[in-house]
DNA sequence: CAGAAACAGTCCGATTCCGGTCA
DNA sequence: CTGACCGGAATCGGACTGTTTCT
């Protein structure tokens, strides 16, 4: 249901194609796998080295910018503007001539686009689908606009609904009072100046009423769900029935609907907000006197480092510097004097100690670990949570980070700095004015305390290294849920109400029709008349535009009642057929919809547990973008050729985001990793290649991304974006910008144009989404067995996480599970040939000596051998996973790209039934997406093949990807006991309170 | 031989902590 | 630019299973 559907442009995955290397899987992967493998100097130098003669070497590119880096980004920004200016009438003029050169071209080009993303053979029906959609919000913004206006004609106009409302609201009228107050004339000015703009955020994407907003997403799924349902069964009724009664609902509820609670202003994030202030790590303590270091110096530094002893960073020569210059800042003038060298310090004995520590610390009894847990669990009680509008809010990170060493990623010039101890002097407050201020320690102050609603942090502190502020903020997943579910309820009870008026609409056609029939009946019985009026016609073509009729007038069923007067009987005929038909049709959807609304609104409160309000607007943005992206790739197609230098690299650079899930790339400064993004490439990070393995126009990519985690891909691009890209490097030195006239800010600016809230980072979420849903219909088929669908699931993740560049680093223990992996496949093929063996010995003696006992002997056999061949067959596949996950590890990517809904989309029940089962029994878990999204595909999988309860996931599945088999073995749950599950379960555990499905 | 206990390997979710994005 | 977030790889700690050893 939550399928993202519109235009379904075809996935920008071509060269991770799955289904290509599913054929042979292992070939492709392995060479792959290797080039994309972490350049970081984790790495042994050797690969490094590797890498660099297989391509045109990473390294070469890295010495250089380390011999020119500074030059190069001084010169390339200074130079900017005269390269600007020399180049501008060669550039223009160049641009002339591809211009010219690409007339030709144009038109095939123009082709090409819609062959490359096929979006143009869009369905008929489906467009008429959307268009309602459009609409409804029309309407809904109309009416909201006019309340905003007037808000007391408003209130006393619904005195009924105001009563209720003002209690719940009064704080927030408070705060909200309070705030204008404050904010005095100010505000006003600004809120005339905004005008318009305020109006379209409000309908747009707006924070600022939680309500209005939470409903028109609800009822959009209803209605795009139906939709969906609907077409998958060809139901042209449905369809268009529901479009109407969507638009109809979406208008009616949101303007006669309009509850307060929850809604804050455009900034403001909280109305009150209490908490226990950061949790510090403790002092330092001293090491035993019995390990000595050499120096007895500033002795808590030291063991910073000796803990790193171990680790490759210390053998860094920038590590070592940094590290050394940081300690002698801190050191005494006596300690200064005697510590000089570095590499004469012994840290050996202090390594040692904290190594035995942990051993000790591994090796205790259950009760003193016991005691540790009950401690910690104790400071999360205290210090964990806070109180969000009077709800208790899991906070995030609540310890501040203790002192250390700084480890960068990559070659960060910063590593090994010293990371200072936090004190509460550094440390800002924010809370609510009426709260309690969090106690500082004992004999501390905090550096200040503040009560800025309009942020969602609840402590800060600049970091010493970079000097940018950190934060303490809440869970993620624990933003704002509490409000939207409630809300969501709410409003599908509202839903629920324009149900029961469409059923009451049908039972006043029906009366209407027993009176028409009646009075038919009557001059029926006065004289015959032909039957003629049964056209069939009537009915079936009747229906879109009758549909329209009968809900464009409220009360269409009244009216029509009114006219039984006398005609030709067979006009009556006919009307009478038409309603009975209509009214028939009318009920089918009513029932329809009811039973769909209320498995959308399980659905629905699913996912809201496991999904922050923030999350789901970040989905919400990337629907959007399916729904608009024709248009922008239309935009930027335009822009390859344009006049403008900037406009094509905004273009290309587009394309390059939207095909290959770039970042965008904001500019840096020198004092961190040399990483780059999209805008921020250089001409040094890629290579053009005419030709290349077969294929024409490739591009090969080959830079550090963020983390400094390689980014290496060829890939095919349209011929335009060639020419383009050849453009771009003409006149230009390796280090210079490959994109020089834009930034992510203009181009941000440029995508928000073609659609509100879309920046560059839309792109990935959208591309991972619709990768997972195109990968999850392309890899699996009805009649795979579970094994293989879970591969299938697992490579369709994948390809995802190749889309993104989720790497991870192999992991140490990786070669040799590998290695007992084959073990165990040989020993097993070894026990086939044995069984085959005896199969062939009891084959032979039973047909030399035919008797009961060798029939049965034989048997048995034969079903050894089966047993066995399919064992081998799940240990291979089991391989196959397992190499193909070495770097491209699912847990590495982390889904905060993927949309859960559209793993959940599923519409039978029964699958409901078992997720919720699933979810509850999985204590443990908050209910993490990863776990959430694979269970119930899963069971969903399962449920298909109406096996859940009979395919024993458990064991052999578990080995396949780590599935635990306690979740799947709860069957005593039904439908009902989710309600039960989510009113009453999870109270008692740590979690519950801040999910908000506890006892109030 | 069954069942318990100890141990190792694997995986997962949570947390940490740095590196991005974007207004 | 800075401030306020979001993203995600590394790391940590616990749960689960399979295997081996003990009773």
């Amino acid at each position: 249901m939550f399928e993202i559907t519109g235009d379904e442009g075809v996935l920008h995955v071509q060269m991770f194609d799955v289904s290509e290397r599913r054929r042979s899987p292992n070939i492709p992967l392995k060479t792959e796998r290797r080039t994309r493998s972490r350049m970081a100097n984790t790495n042994p130098p050797q690969r490094t080295q590797d890498d660099g003669q297989e391509k045109s070497s990473s390294p070469e590119i890295n010495n250089n910018k380390k011999n020119n880096k500074q030059k190069t980004r001084s010169k390339s920004s200074k130079e900017r503007h005269n390269h600007k200016e020399k180049s501008e009438q060669t550039a223009d003029q160049e641009l002339c001539d591809v211009d010219g050169n690409l007339q030709n071209e144009s038109n095939g080009d123009s082709n090409q686009a819609d062959e490359g993303h096929g979006c143009e053979s869009e369905a008929a029906p489906k467009q008429e689908a959307d268009e309602p959609q459009a609409a409804a919000p029309v309407k809904i913004k109309k009416k909201r606009v006019k309340d905003e206006k007037s808000p007391e004609k408003h209130d006393d106009k619904n005195q009924t609904s105001g009563k209720k409302r003002k209690k719940q609201t009064s704080e927030h009228d408070k705060a909200e009072k309070n705030k204008k107050i404050k904010k005095g004339g100010d505000e006003e000015d600004k809120k005339k100046k905004k005008g318009k703009k305020e109006d379209k955020k409000d309908e747009e994407s707006d924070n600022c009423s939680l309500r209005p907003q939470g409903m028109k997403t609800c009822l959009r799924f209803i209605s795009r769900f139906i939709y969906i349902s609907a077409e998958r069964n060809k139901s042209a009724l449905l369809v268009s029935s529901v479009r109407h009664y969507y638009a109809g609902a979406a208008a009616k509820t949101v303007s006669d609907c309009r509850w307060e609670e929850g809604k804050l202003s455009d900034s403001q994030k909280w109305s009150s907000l209490e908490h226990k202030g950061p949790y510090f790590p403790p002092e330092y303590e001293p090491l035993p006197d019995n390990v000595c270091f050499y120096y007895d110096a500033t002795e808590e530094i030291a063991t910073f480092y000796a803990k790193m002893l171990d680790h490759e960073y210390t053998t860094k020569e920038v590590f070592q510097n940094n590290f050394f210059g940081d300690w002698r800042e801190v050191m005494t003038k006596d300690e200064r004097k005697l510590i000089k060298t570095l590499s004469k310090c012994d840290f050996s004995q202090i390594l040692k100690y904290f190594v035995e520590k942990s051993e000790e610390r591994k090796n205790m009894t259950k009760e003193e670990k016991q005691v540790l847990k009950d401690e910690a669990n104790r400071l999360m009680e205290e210090y964990g949570y806070c109180l969000l509008d009077g709800h208790r809010e899991k906070i995030g990170n609540f310890k501040l980070e203790p002192p250390g060493l700084f480890r960068g990623r990559g070659e960060h010039p910063k590593m090994g700095k010293l990371k200072k101890r936090i004190q509460p002097e550094d440390v800002t407050i924010n809370c609510s004015e009426d709260s309690k201020v969090p106690e500082p320690p004992a004999g501390h102050q905090w550096k200040r305390v503040q009560h800025d609603n309009t942020v969602t942090w609840l402590a800060s502190w600049l970091e010493n290294i970079h000097g940018r502020p950190k934060y303490i903020m809440l869970n993620p997943s624990s933003k704002l849920k509490v409000v939207m579910i409630v809300m969501m309820v709410k409003e599908m009870m509202v839903v629920v109400v324009v149900l029961m008026g469409m059923m009451v609409k049908v039972m006043m056609m029906m009366v209407v029709v027993v009176v028409v029939v009646m009075v038919m009946m009557v001059k029926v019985i006065g004289d015959d008349c032909g039957d003629d009026g049964k056209r069939d016609d009537g009915g079936g073509g009747g229906v879109d535009g009758d549909d329209g009729k009968s809900d464009d007038d409220d009360d269409g069923g009244g009216g029509g009642g009114g006219d039984g007067d006398d005609g030709k009987s067979d006009v009556m005929m006919v009307k009478v057929v038409t309603t009975v038909v209509m009214m028939v049709k009318e009920m089918m959807v009513v029932v329809v919809l009811m039973g769909m609304m209320v498995k959308v609104m399980m659905m629905m409160m699913m996912m809201m547990v496991v999904m922050g309000e923030k999350d789901w607007q970040k989905y919400e943005t990337a629907r959007r973008l399916k729904m608009s992206v024709d248009s922008i790739r239309k935009r930027y197609r335009r822009d390859w050729k344009s006049r403008e230098m900037k406009s094509r690299q905004r273009g290309v650079a587009i394309y390059f985001i939207d095909k290959l899930a770039l970042r965008a790339g904001n500019e840096k400064d020198d004092e961190s990793a040399d990483t780059v993004g999209c805008c921020s490439l250089r001409v040094e990070h890629i290579r053009l290649h005419r030709r290349l393995d077969g294929q024409e126009h490739v591009v090969e990519f080959d830079f550090l991304g963020k983390d400094s985690i390689r980014y290496y891909n060829k890939v095919p691009v349209e011929k335009q974006v060639f020419k383009n890209l050849k453009l771009f490097i003409k006149h230009k030195d390796p280090e210079d910008d490959l994109f020089d006239r834009i930034t992510t800010i203009n181009l941000n600016k440029t995508l928000n144009e073609s659609m509100s809230g879309l920046t560059a980072k839309v792109f990935r979420t959208f591309n991972a989404s619709t990768t997972l849903q195109d990968q999850l219909n392309k890899l699996t088929t009805e009649d795979m067995t579970v094994e293989e669908k879970i591969l299938s699931y697992n490579r369709a993740n994948r390809a995802v996480a190749i889309l993104c560049n989720h790497q991870r680093a192999a992991p140490k223990t990786f070669e040799k599970s590998m290695q007992l992996l084959q073990e165990k496949i040989q020993k097993k093929k070894e026990q086939i040939e044995e069984a085959k063996k005896e199969l062939k010995e009891a084959k032979k003696a039973h047909k030399d000596a035919p008797s009961d006992k060798s029939k049965k002997l034989l048997e048995k056999k034969e079903k050894a051998v089966q047993r066995l061949c399919e064992q081998l067959k799940k240990l291979q596949l089991q391989e196959t996973d397992r190499e193909e996950n070495k770097v491209i590890a699912l847990g590495t990517s982390k889904l905060n790209y993927l949309d859960p809904r559209i793993t959940v989309a599923c519409d039978s029940c029964p699958s409901l039934n078992a997720f919720i089962r699933t979810h509850k029994s999985h204590k443990n878990s908050g209910g993490g997406l990863q776990y959430l999204i694979s269970r119930f595909y899963l069971l969903v999988l399962n449920e298909a093949e109406g096996a859940a309860r009979n395919v024993n996931v458990t064991r052999e599945s578990r080995d396949l990807e780590g599935i635990s088999a306690a979740p799947f073995l709860r069957t005593d749950l039904t439908i009902d006991s989710a309600f039960h599950f989510m009113s009453s379960e999870r109270s008692g555990s740590a979690a519950e309170t801040a999910v908000g499905f506890g006892p109030d």
